[in-house]
DNA sequence: ATTCGTCTCAAACGATCGTTTGAATCATAG
DNA sequence: CTATGATTCAAACGATCGTTTGAGACGAAT
């Protein structure tokens, strides 16, 4: 138990990463995701119970850095401008996609969540990450003292909707051979965070 | 041939556009298909031929009414406000959702095959639907002069993200029992209209 | 050297997948 | 009524799914 099958567990997370990104959870095979990591079939169940319990561990390997990061990141940009608070908010997941192997395939994965309106897992990430969003609405609110409950809401709904959309990379814009991943990544959040604040600052809607 | 059976496409159709929407592609099996839609499982390959068949025919069903709306209502608000504009775009998949039985399961259908990354699809929609994309990107330059073309690309692939993310009813935001479901709706194209001029009206990112 | 958890392995389990088959059923035209 | 093509049906196909099993390999402690 004091040391426990590093290499194993860990490339199962890694290969599985990225396949749950690049096929879903219920096109990803345990077949696939042990061939690719070059461990036998049984070990998924040894060490994650059930390939929902691989999927699990996939969430919280990196959810807990990423929301330490953005709760770090928001405390320190509390009282400041709108544009810090969001990037507060984004760049985290950017950070995230770039200093870890498997990042960018997991912010992909994140978003497939999303997506895949899958109840049981929505509950989780919503037991276990929920209150950093509500920490994040509580200073939106007070940047934006000029929306009533309702109005925010929605806002920040579209922004979170951007903001998935865009990090995992489903967009439509090719990043070009000439400028790096990195690059193009760090445009994609100055974009959004210009595109955002825009959007956040706008007058209420008449409705 | 002449009145092929009806009944039976049509169920099917309609069926699997529910549970695509709900279980993705992978997720959904033809058995469960079938057997809600009451016909025998040999039906999906006697009248689609598979299962890919049957997500194609799934798409083409929906969209050429959706394209065909939205060039309509963009060539009608051609020279107009850009919330014209937005309206032109977003509006058509609203309505889609509504006045068609299965309508809103189609738009959710349609988010996941973007999130599914599934590149014979991507192909599929581009080939076959591309043309409206551009035409609005057209119009879009023209209103945004300001905006040289990878700024303007950029924005709308944010705005692609947002749209597709709201209309697939991703969001947090839970509807209240008081209001209907077509005023919930009503309202996330207002609040999407809105907050999407704002941000694609914002002054050029110093990048 | 032997014992004891930890871990890996090949093999198999039953269930479910998409698809195919061939006969039964139906509607329609000759 | 009969012949013909379109459609439905129950049943089965092989493949693949997630999971379980029991034996063997490995390292550390006694």
């Amino acid at each position: 138990m004091s040391q426990t099958s590093f290499s194993t567990r860990e490339r199962i997370l890694g290969v599985a990463e990225a396949l749950f990104a690049r096929h879903g959870f219920a096109g990803a095979s345990l077949r696939q995701v042990t061939a690719t990591a070059k461990v036998n079939l049984a070990a998924v169940n040894y060490h994650f119970g059930s390939k929902d319990g691989l999927i699990e561990e996939v969430f919280r390997r990196r959810l807990d850095e990423l929301n330490r990061e953005r709760l770090a990141a928001l405390t320190k940009a509390g009282d400041g401008k709108l544009e810090d608070v969001l990037d507060a908010f984004i760049r985290p997941a950017l950070n995230q996609s770039l200093h870890s192997q498997g990042g960018a395939a997991f912010v992909r994965v994140l978003a497939r969540a999303y997506a895949e309106h899958d109840e049981r897992l929505r509950r989780f990430l919503s037991d276990n990450y929920g209150h950093v969003l509500r920490e994040f609405a509580q200073v939106f609110a007070r940047l934006l003292p000029h929306l009533d409950k309702d109005e925010l809401y929605w806002r920040l709904d579209i922004l979170a909707g951007a903001v998935t959309y865009a990090m995992a990379d489903f967009g439509i814009i090719k990043r070009r051979a000439s400028t790096s991943e990195e690059v193009h990544r760090r445009q994609a959040v100055d974009h959004l965070i210009g595109f955002a604040a825009a959007g956040l600052r706008a007058p209420p809607s008449p409705g």
